[in-house]
Formats: structure tokens, sequence, C-alpha cells
DNA sequence: ACAATGTGTGTGTCCGCACACACATTTCTT
DNA sequence: AAGAAATGTGTGTGCGGACACACACATTGT
């Protein structure tokens, strides 16, 4: 096989082939206005007829207007969960800045749906191109969306979808389906256990907002279940808890909770089972359950490295942040059509195939 | 937080700084020769010291380089693994040509150790910028890459390395690491079986050479079970397989392994599990064994969509293709620094998480 | 009728870099 | 010591496109 490059047409092909010049072409390419209809006509016909792809490189080269984007995400601390996709935000921008690009960033954060839309709002200035965000509640959410069609400003949803709003692309995984493949892991695990299993479900967060995400992965991981009619071969228990912080409070839970049973697996829908995983390390149980959680977040690198978590699902927190940038930049500044969702992969993870830090580019 | 974008240096930048002209920095940069000792070192320096980035845009655009590839894979029929890597590596040309790089590509492909040497040669000549191969059998392989190293030409190793070669990359995994990977898998799911476990390992390949890369995986597997002291847990089986293609050959050794004992769990460490899926499947067995394979390939996706394969392991090929072409860009156009080892993620997939069509990117 | 405004179109410069070429200076011949 | 060859350095042009500006011509107002 041998492929060559085909010539690539430029703005000045264009031009000749209408009989104009540049400038004009460049006009209704822009739509800069200034242009009588009928060459204006005839110019898209042509652009369309050569499939005329302008050169990037070329585009960015004389475009010296800057990217700014608006970056709108949950509060947190360093090793949680948001840390990951903020970190493929600042790899993507710094990527693209090295490159000759000149991106601006403006982060605000956010720890309630009042705060949420209040920050949304302020990042409908004028100078910013485009926002990248984690919808907080549906319906503050739903609100600030609004705004942002009314006013023409694209923005991105990353982590967590809402259907049905005119986003520029949504980057994350379907919540049930994430749940349906941790039960079916966890089902083949156990299925040769004797007699019913007991299998515990936890959602663990912070807040009462971030339990409704918690809840569709739950939901996905029932319908599992049901859906095989394995509804009696389990004895499904579930706990919702709002964690402060406190290791200790969790300690003292764990250890009530294990005094009446023993569960063979224990389902954590959150990005904590760090915190579960301790907890029955101190009971010094002869027989662990099965633990399973989300994220590759230090903390639970580290309790699957010692195996007390066993398997860690994650849905590519870090390169959702690169592609909203990329995607981003490939909207705004290069004008393609970007994907409306972009779905990651579910990754499992174990001890054995955890990624280490040899290598990794986003 | 506020990021602005850093005055870019310039090539410009670095000549004022240096006393002397841009053609002067252009030269010392390229190594194109012809300037003098300390000036050359003082531009160096200075490179250095303002960490002088070139812009990628302004270097794509003026350069009119075609940049030639050689490409040097196994042989394959469609539906096959080798598909995959050079999936990615068109992507990645097509996606590169796109924005206005001018690139060629040489394919051969090699179904002997011998064809691999002869074709490798041919990849010597002088308007081949870079090659990106899978090396066949470790003496060719040597050979080969000794001729492209004192011939100054750059080379990219994928899927299987060569340990202590002068590659610009290898790109891939380690197979010991795949095959402990498996094992924990297993080892998890089987754990919770009566009495001692018949584990089959099967290294099915169509012809030796490739059955070389299985026994890496196959030993890895074991070291997971040796090195936890599980070995008398287990009941081992190996069985190397060199298939011909044929469908029914393997349905009559299946039968006939099948009459004397059913195993617990079956590995099959090339890419072809979906055969033995498919002989199992005819056995009609009532307790079916576990089913474990390697990559994403439509027969076996078909197998996973409908359990006859419980899980698939892969590498992502498509991405090691991608990535290939990648560095050599980065590193040939752009001089960039490229890793000497990229490895890829290990990904663990069943029927709740495969990969849909609905999206993706390389 | 003439100026003031508006509309459509072409020209020129710049973006940062690669590379060819011209020119200046040094070193080597014989 | 004069010319040839080698070595060092600066200038100019082009890559494809963005955008400011100039300008011709038509339209409107007074």
């Amino acid at each position: 096989m041998n492929l060559k490059s085909g010539t690539h047409i430029r703005i000045k092909d264009i031009a000749e082939k209408a009989g104009c010049s540049i400038g004009t072409v460049d006009r209704v390419i822009h739509n800069r206005g200034k242009v009588s209809e009928p060459v204006k006509k005839r110019i898209l016909e042509i652009i369309r007829e050569l499939d005329y792809k302008p050169n990037v490189n070329a585009r960015v080269l004389a475009s010296k207007r800057p990217l700014t984007l608006g970056i709108l995400l949950p509060s947190y601390r360093r090793g949680e969960y948001w840390e990951l996709p903020n970190l493929g935000i600042k790899e993507a921008i710094e990527r693209y800045e090295e490159q000759g690009y000149n991106i601006n960033s403006i982060q605000l954060t956010y720890n309630s749906p009042e705060k949420f839309l209040k920050a949304g709002m302020k990042l409908l200035s004028d100078e910013i191109d485009g926002v990248i965000m984690n919808p907080a509640s549906y319906k503050e959410s739903i609100r600030l969306v609004r705004f942002y069609f009314q006013n023409n400003k694209p923005f991105i949803l990353i982590d967590s979808d809402i259907n049905g709003v005119p986003s520029l692309s949504f980057i994350g995984n379907d919540p049930v389906q994430t749940g349906l493949t941790v039960a079916k892991l966890i089902h083949q695990i156990t299925r040769h256990i004797q007699g019913q299993k007991k299998l515990w479900t936890i959602n663990l967060s912070k807040n009462l907002d971030q339990m409704y995400a918690l809840l569709a992965r739950e939901s996905g991981f029932m319908n599992y279940y049901s859906g095989k009619l394995l509804l009696n071969e389990y004895d499904f228990k579930t706990f919702d808890i709002e964690d402060h912080g406190s290791q200790k409070s969790i300690d003292e839970l764990m250890e009530e909770l294990f005094s009446k049973e023993v569960p063979h697996a224990i389902y954590v829908t959150g990005s904590m089972v760090y915190k579960i995983a301790i907890s029955i390390k101190k009971l010094k149980l002869e027989q662990k359950p099965l633990l399973i959680g989300h994220d590759l977040i230090r903390a639970n690198i580290d309790r699957v490295m010692d195996e007390s978590v066993d398997f860690l699902i994650e849905e590519e927190a870090k390169r959702q942040g690169y592609l909203a940038v990329e995607s981003m930049i490939r909207s705004i500044l290069y004008k393609e059509k970007i994907e409306k969702k972009q779905f990651m992969n579910l990754l499992i993870y174990t001890r054995e195939n955890l990624p280490s830090d040899r290598t990794e580019q986003a």
C-alpha cells in the first residue's frame, strides 16, 4: 500500500475557481458579511464541491485570538476524585499551550447547587469562549444551561450527563452500564459460593447531591440481578452513608454492621472504597469480603496494592478532562464537528494490571 | 485559577539574545552545520535556558518535506488480530494528513522469519524516514535491527519487545504482566470452587513463531500461582495447538479432551478464543468452564456477547498502532524525545463493558 | 449637484518557522 | 601573494490563512 498525500486545496484555489479574491473567500468562510449573495453562494458551492478543509496549522498560526475556557467542577481536596479530570484538563491546556496555542482558563468550583448556579452564571461573561462543566443537581443545571444556550455559549458536560440538553458534547459514561459491569464481576466471583450470598451496596458520598449520581449506578447494579433472575440467590443490603471526613465514624459503623453479619461482597458506589477497606482491615476478619469500588485515586490504589480492595472500576477520569479541552479546541478553533456523546471505556483494575507510573500520556 | 499564556519565545528571540541572525539559530536547531563552535554553544545554552519550544503549527506549515513510513507487520486476514494495530496506524496517518502533513507509507507483511528479514531489508531504502514494525523471531529481528542502527534508520517496535535494542520506542505490554492479570482474575473467580480446580491453558496460534510470544504469557500466568503458593489448589494442563484454520480439527480435539475431563476454567493465550468457544458450545455441556482469552477482534466480541467467552483481555491494540505513528511524527518532525517504553493499559472486558461502536477515537 | 454614508471586493502584512541563496570572512593552495 | 575553496552568517521568500485596510462604486440625503 502506498498512501500519497492528496493535493490539499487552499483558499487561493477556491478564489481562483470562483473568480474572486481570497479576501472574499475568507469573508464567506468566516461569515464576516460584506459579500453579495450570488458570489457567496457560488463560493459556498465550490467549498462544498472541493471539500475544502482549512489547514489547521495555518489557521492557528494566523489567529492570534486566545481561547478562554471556563471550567466548572465540584470543589475537591488533593487525592479526591475530581482531581483526576482536572489533571487531564491541565495537561491538555499545557500541551496545547506548548504547541503555540494561546489558551486561558478560568476555573470555578462549587460545593452546593446554589454555588454551582452562581459560578456558572459568572462564566457567562464575554471573554469566555466555552465552558467545561460537571452539572450539579438537575434543576440548577437545566436552568444554567438554558442561559448558556441563549447566549450562544458552547458547553461540554463531563462525568454526568443531562438528557436532552444542547451541549456540544457529553464526555463520560452511562452509570447504569457501570453498575451492570460491577454486578457481572461480582456475580462471576461469587457464583461458586454455597447458599445465599450476602451482598452489600454502600453509597458513600460527601453530600446528598453527589449521592444522586451514585444511585444510578446502584440501579444498574440491581438491574443485572433482576434481569438475570438471580435475585433470590443473593441477600442484598444497601447503606447510604454521608461521609463528613472522619474515618472513625465509618470504623464504628462498619464494626456495628459486621457484628451482625459478614457479607461475601461489598460494592462501594462512590470513589471512597478505601475508607471501607481501612475499616474492614481493622476488624481483622479471617475471611474478608470481596471489595469493589471506583476510581484510581491514590488512596484507592494503595488499597488495591495491599489487596484490601479487590477491584477498582474507572471511567478514564483523567482522559475525560483531557478530551473535554481537546473537544473545545477542535470545535471552536478548528470549527470541527464534535461527537455528541463521547463514551469512555469502563476499565477494570486489580493489583496486577494497575497502570504503572513508568509511562503514560493522556 | 487563571492560567495566562506565557509569552512564547521564538527563534527570533533567541537570535536577538545571542546576537546573531535567525538563520544561524535555525542552523544549530537543525544541525545543518556551518556554525562556529562558540556561537553554536551559546545558542544551545540560550535555547536550554529559555526552554525554547518550536511552534508546531509554524513548523508543519513551513516544512514541505513529506514523511515516509515503513510498516512491517505480520500478514493477516480480515478480522484477525493484526488488523487492529493496522487500523490504528491508518487512522493516525489519515488524521495527520487531514491536518496538512504529508505522510506516505509503505506497508510490507511477513508470514515467516525469512520474509520478515527480507521485507525489513527492503525498507532500508533512502526515502523511508522510519520503520514501525512487529519483530518476528529473535534471531532475525536482532539482525535486521542492527542494519537499521547502522543506517541510522529509526524504528519503533510494537506489540513485542526485544530487550536491549536501540529502538526509538517500544509500544505494547509486558506479556508476563498480562499472564499475571489473567491468573488473578481466574483465581478470584474459581476460589470458591470446592476441591482442586482443573485449569487448562491453551496456546493456540497460527504458527510456531507466534507461539513463542504466547509462552511468555503462559509463564506469567503460572508465576502467579507459584508465587502465591497456590499450585496445589489447581490441576494444570497445557495444550499447544498450531491452528491451520479449520474449526473442525479444533472441534475434534476439544471433544476428545472434554471426554476425559471438564475443566473449571480455560485460558487461551492467543487471540483465537472464539474457536475454542465455538467448539465448546457444540459440546452442549450443562456446566460450561470459565473461558478467558485475548483481543477485541470481531469473532471474539461476538462470543463475549453470547457469553460463550467470559472475559477478554486486551492491550489496546489499535492504540498501539496509532501511537506508533504519532511517536514517529513527534520524533522525526518535531524532534521531540520519545519515551523508550510506552506501556499500554491492560483492559479487562466482559459483556457488560464492551466498548460500543457508538463512539470512540483512537 | 455634491458630500456623506454604505456595500462589495482586492491588497498587504503578519503569524513562526524552514530552507535556499547571497554574501562575508577565513583557510588552504601552489 | 593571489586566487580557490571552505567556512561562517545574514536576508528573503514561501507555507495557508486571518484580518486590517484601501478603494471603487452605488446609494442616500440636503
